[in-house]
RNA sequence: CGGGGUAUAGUAUAGUGGUAGUACGAGUGGUUUGGGACCAUUUAGUCUCGGUUCGAUUCCGAGUACCCCGACCA
């Protein structure tokens, strides 16, 4: 991609509105535009890194056979009636609107009731259990505060997955899949290290529900970490009990602000039995089907990644993410540039090119800001030295080197 | 939802009860190219409604939007 082609330009000053570091950053690197408080729109490189986020989400999910596909936004009020959600009082997140009718409806701010019910119509025997599905959904929630730029939002993107067993156990071994799964998520994306499966407040059915937390100022949670057990606890349940149940010291402990990149609950059959889900055992009796919610914040997880990992100069993308592996600029060798690009481009690097024609100091200073894992500088300097400079986004200073060896190293 | 704050050009800011200034951006012409270049020239603005006033962007009131703290947060 040229850069002079790309929809977006970067932005020397961030808004006076932002004060969150992903909002400040991803506005000024041209990455999302704020359409009013709490909604932001993905302007294509943000979207790629949206969509590379999403991918690695999808490959883990459909690893554990869940099976994508896509609900909607719009959803009756009888189905949350039936669980005792419609209530503006019980839900304070609601957006409601109406049919020209007057029937009234909601926008979907969760998708478990709509799911489960639907689901009414595909299991009736044990022989449909277990079914997995997840979707990428835009959520709606009318947040009484947003804040902290894209990390907590009004509308925002949610991967949602639902589990339907026969049985606790099943549902069990489905959960501790998904955890697994999760972990790879964060890990894969780049927040392995500094993100913890952290035991929550759970709700009627069990005791606690799961968060994964990842440690970073901009978070909203407390947790206390034990490291060695890889594991977390949310303050909302830090009791004397609870770590006597996870055989933790709170001397062992260490506290951190965390943000919550996901969560995974199980409700049991409660939820299935409001809404009418029930399946035929091998003898023929009647059961609720076991249900389990699994949550990742697309959006919010990438705030995190920017706010985790932002350095003075700007974004840093882990390469999992980023929008390009290769940021080239040319600075005042377009021609040079040029072939490099097409090398680069042939052997399937994703590039983004800097043929803009402007100063050398600003295309260095946005390819900063950008990101990108790899800049290669292609110059007068580079070019006597027989090539290209390359420097890692993280690295003090670059190494010039031919293109071959260019090729070899970012392939 | 309680409390606090802010509102001037696309962005960031200054200023004034009487013609609103600067920088960046953007346009044009030219010179430039290893850390946000330079010259010339052009472009574009006082959140909305009401009040006070000869006159309001400025003062007052209301509204709206945005930000922050708290509450809330499957």
């Amino acid at each position: 991609m040229k850069q002079s082609q790309l929809f977006s330009k970067t932005r020397k000053e961030a808004p006076k509105d932002e004060v969150s570091k992903n909002a400040q950053l991803l506005i000024r690197a041209g990455f999302i535009h704020k359409e009013m408080a709490g909604v932001y729109a993905f302007l294509p490189l943000g979207l790629r890194v949206i969509e590379n986020i999403k991918n690695i989400i999808r490959e883990e999910m459909n690893g554990i056979r869940g099976q994508e596909l896509i609900m909607t936004s719009l959803q009756r009020k009888e189905l949350w009636e039936k669980t005792d959600r419609w209530d503006d009082e019980k839900v304070d997140v609601w957006f409601k609107s109406a049919l020209k009718n007057g029937t009234e409806v909601g926008f979907g701010w969760s998708h478990e009731e709509q799911i489960t019910e639907m689901m009414t119509n595909y299991i009736s025997s044990y022989r449909d259990l277990p079914t997995y599905v997840y979707q990428f959904q835009g959520k709606l929630r009318n947040e009484t505060r947003a804040k902290s730029g894209i990390m907590r939002c009004r509308e925002f993107v949610m991967k949602d997955m639902y589990s339907y067993c026969r049985s606790e156990e099943d549902h069990k071994a489905f959960y501790d899949d998904t955890t697994a799964a999760y972990l790879r998520v964060f890990e894969k994306v780049g927040l392995g290290d500094r993100t913890f499966f952290t035991f929550a407040s759970g709700g009627a059915f069990t005791q606690f529900s799961h968060e994964f937390q990842t440690i970073t100022d901009a978070g909203e949670d407390i947790i206390y970490i034990h490291r060695e057990k890889k594991l977390a606890i949310n303050q909302e349940v830090l009791t004397d009990e609870v770590m006597v149940l996870l055989g933790v010291k709170r001397e062992e402990l260490e506290e951190a602000k965390a943000a919550e990149v996901g969560n995974i609950f199980s409700f049991g059959g409660a939820k299935s039995e409001q809404l009418g889900l029930f399946f035929k055992d091998e003898n023929g009796i009647s059961q609720p089907v076991i249900l389990g919610s699994y949550g990742i914040g697309v959006t919010r997880l990438m705030g995190v990644i920017v706010e985790c990992f932002a350095d003075d100069g700007g974004i840093v993308w882990p390469e999992a993410v980023a929008p390009f592996k290769v940021h080239l600029l040319s600075l005042g060798k377009d021609e040079e540039s040029e072939k490099i690009y097409q090398q680069l481009t042939a052997a399937g690097v994703e590039v983004l090119f800097d043929d803009r024609d402007m100063g050398a100091g600003a295309k260095l200073a946005d390819s900063d800001l950008m990101g990108m894992p790899y800049r290669v500088v292609v110059g007068k300097k580079s070019l006597e030295q027989g090539g290209a400079e390359v420097k890692g986004r993280t690295e003090e200073t670059g190494v010039i080197m031919t293109v071959e060896a260019l090729l070899e190293k970012v392939k």
